[in-house]
DNA sequence: AGCGTGACAAGGT
DNA sequence: GACCTTGCCACGC
């Protein structure tokens, strides 16, 4: 797969993502069929444009924590971000994946039982 | 082509 | 938790 459809397929990954939940770098890239590229993803965010919106914030690295430093501008609106979804998220910017992290399991269970 | 750098990940100390 | 190492991939020099 070349670049730009990469891209393409992180991006459609990434907005997969449903409101209040998030999933990891990692993961967006496996979803993308892009396995081991988590560093693309983070690449391609960077680079998201603001005629097409991509909700970027629901990212986080593979342990739960927000990438950008503590304190950031960057990093401060990325919690603001997710509080809004309702997303628990610490001072020090870890969010509880068990309780948020997107699955198809969890997606399952809510179109179920939800 | 080589090398450093980075919104990463996984495993170990 | 804070680091370190190894593996990874795209970019810019």
């Amino acid at each position: 797969m070349d670049t730009a459809a990469a891209i393409a397929a992180i991006l459609a990954s990434v907005r997969r993502i449903p409101a209040g939940r998030v999933s990891s770098y990692g993961e967006v890239a496996a979803r993308a069929g892009l396995k081991g590229r988590a560093r693309m993803v983070g690449r391609v965010l960077g680079m998201a444009p603001a005629d097409d919106p991509v909700p970027w914030y629901r990212v986080l690295k593979s342990d739960g924590r927000i990438a950008f430093p503590l304190g950031s501008d960057a990093f401060k609106q990325q919690v603001r971000h997710l509080r809004k979804e309702g997303v628990r998220v610490s001072k020090t910017g870890r969010v509880d994946l068990a309780t948020h992290a997107w699955t198809v399991g969890q997606s399952l269970d809510e179109l179920l039982w939800g």
